[in-house]
DNA sequence: TGTACATCAGTGAACGCGCGTTCACTGATGTAC
DNA sequence: TGTACATCAGTGAACGCGCGTTCACTGATGTAC
């Protein structure tokens, strides 16, 4: 059965948002395409008029996930605060795609990975903004060291069987990155 | 045919080598049982005689990999030192396993987290003992901070297609750490 | 030390299953008149 | 505006393949005497 070509595009929306979340949970390869497209509310025939493939759908997911609508042009400190909180790094399915498939997506396909360098390059840009620093090369490079720190406890937090020590793995980076911000050297 | 004792346990320590090889470089699911055995120079069909399941391959690999052997005592500044240089981080097979597997072994089995928050436990002991700080507790706080963006760094600098962007980014963090470690608060 | 035999590490064929992908078909949509 | 038909988004059966795992078998090892 035909559907409205307004009704196709959104269906398309929704197999991408929905692949978002359950490659963040399970990762690329512990989800399949007829999971997608159920999660979708389709069948899975029907993939194959959206996208050329599976490898199709990661990169076009992971483009949707970092350069999808504006980065939120708040401070660095702020940012890192809502990004080290339990809320966030505890939603894996909802969260930073980088923390959840960075790994896999540096082994996936060129244009995974270009959308991904995309995503980064956009990050980095957003919190050189506010990040610390004389010069906007010492803004930038704080903006680095601070989104590799928060990416790194969001993985060792989520990698880590107690919850205790995951905390204070992220406490630890969520300080640090404050103590950077407010001192300016 | 049968092999001695002796041989039975170097062809065990041989699949877990070359399965920590193949994990690393591909991931957990880009690998099958008898590409493991085939690297280690034997036939799928002897590997349930090693191990209980793929799973517990995993798992026990995790563990040879994060805990096996001891830690290098070595100062945090020149430990970020090696760990961010180009000939650590672009070795995806034969470097950190955190930064390559981390992310996939939060969703692996119980027994692979374990292994790993073992081995994030062994490594801020080992990095809490020349991190900068007044207090051990301070120690230990700059350890996990630093060790979250070395992880982070080289997630993001392997996840780049741009190889003066992943430099840019493993410099970052190097000289966050460097600063850091030399100018004590 | 030498012999006889039970043990068991490793082999390779075979299994059932789920995967990505294809394809003939359906029927509502959207266009041409 | 109304009708006739081509288009094409979605369906579901089917495909070939590679995977994890099992199992009957082999033959060198290691033990009991």
């Amino acid at each position: 059965m035909k559907v409205t070509r307004e009704q196709a595009a959104e269906n398309r929306a929704r197999i991408l948002k929905e692949a978002g979340r359950l490659f963040r949970e399970r990762g690329f390869e512990g989800v399949s395409v007829a999971e997608v497209m159920q999660a979708a509310g389709l069948t899975h025939g029907g993939f194959y008029g959206h996208f050329k493939s599976k490898d199709d759908l990661i990169a076009q997911t992971l483009a949707a996930l970092t350069n999808g609508g504006q980065l939120e042009d708040r401070d660095l400190v702020a940012y890192a605060a809502t990004y080290l909180a339990p809320k966030h790094w505890r939603d894996v399915a909802g969260g930073c795609a980088v923390a959840a498939l960075g790994a896999e997506a540096s082994r996936a396909t060129p244009e995974a990975k270009a959308a991904m360098t995309a995503g980064l390059r956009r990050r980095i840009e957003a919190l050189s903004r506010s990040a610390p620093g004389e010069t906007a090369s010492a803004q930038r490079q704080s903006a680095m060291a601070s989104w590799a720190a928060m990416v790194g406890a969001v993985v060792l937090a989520r990698m880590s069987d107690d919850p205790a020590l995951s905390e204070e793995v992220v406490s630890a980076a969520r300080a640090w990155i404050e103590r950077e911000g407010s001192v300016r050297p």
